[in-house]
DNA sequence: GTCTATACACCGATAGAC
DNA sequence: GTCTATCGGTGTATAGAC
């Protein structure tokens, strides 16, 4: 996955911030231009049209997720995997929160040029949650199932941390931490 | 019973389907008259604008998704009522999976001139799971913590709900739902 | 590589006939 | 109440100077 610098970079950094609050449809190639501190005839040297700037800017990003996610696990097993993997995707998610919004509202479409390279991707996280799901349990799920519930654990994360930083920011990282721990540790249905 | 009948009625399915899929803003008021069998200045007839259109579709679906939950978890308590609040959810998001995928991509933004509108109702929504949580374990929880807890359990069954309805719709209705109460059972952090 | 200027299609909204 | 026709504004993308 390649590092991005200089002109590139800024285009890249102020298409993310528009695009956070805007929307992707909503953010317009004149507004990136200016936000980069470029000209828009730049914009398209640099990135063939703006579905190829979405597109490499959501590869960047989800990318550099699923990456953060495996080096979270590396090493780990069973329980303690899966609480790394909470506490890595919170932090992601607190530390990128532009990219967690605009993950939260391209995921389920599936109208984008890009498509298919956003779905390899999210799989591809996705897949770091199943496979430790399916390791902390051995043989008494299949791939479907731990499947699911790496969708559950993600969604969950992805929700109350958005809640969290968009809507109350106040509240300190642990205990939205502890919130969710505690719903998977049986603090809800559990005995 | 639906709100709207007859041009209105017409009109608010049209925008519905095609908002799903390609997203608000990337919707037209040409597409939705098209859709919907009308001419675009009927649109403007019974709705004053784009954004006022869009602000009652969302008026409609989401207030008819806290209606089923307050529903749904009458007469219940403790578990039985999370649990009938989570299989009520994931029906709603199977019935109506358009405004699922909607409300997955509007629910954090914040430049929408229908935010506060669109805030109230997902508020209610997650205050009928909130409640049912705090009346759960009495004592234990504060508000806040009991309001992350409704979150989590909402994003769960939104992502998982979302990733099978969309992603993989030949899977069967109880294999998601059992992986989700699993996951909140323990199944995956308990003892 | 970055700029300015512009082509040209599209979109939200309105006016006025029926 | 619904239609057709159209206006003004805006958006993506390109051409060509420097």
């Amino acid at each position: 996955m390649p590092r991005y610098t200089g002109t590139k970079r800024a285009i890249l950094d102020a298409t993310l911030e528009l695009a956070a609050t805007k929307g992707i449809t909503g953010t317009t190639m004149d507004e990136v231009a200016e936000r980069a501190g470029v000209a828009k005839g730049s914009l398209y040297y640099n990135f063939s049209s703006k579905d190829r700037l979405f597109e490499e800017l959501l590869q960047e990003g989800v990318g550099a997720l699923a990456d953060t996610l495996l080096e979270a696990r590396a090493g780990l097993h069973g329980r303690a995997a899966l609480e790394a993997l909470i506490g890595a995707l919170l932090d992601g998610i607190a530390s990128n929160t532009a990219l967690a919004k605009l993950m939260a509202s391209e995921i389920f479409r599936t109208d984008r040029t890009w498509q298919r390279t956003l779905f390899a991707l999210r799989h591809e996280a996705l897949a770091v949650f199943a496979e430790a799901i399916a390791e902390a349990r051995p043989g008494s799920r299949d791939n479907g199932t731990c499947g699911l519930m790496a969708s559950s654990v993600f969604g969950a994360v992805l929700m109350s941390g958005l809640e969290w930083l968009v809507f109350d920011p106040e509240r300190h990282r642990d205990e939205v931490s502890a919130a969710i721990l505690d719903s998977f540790s049986g603090g809800l249905l559990g005995d």
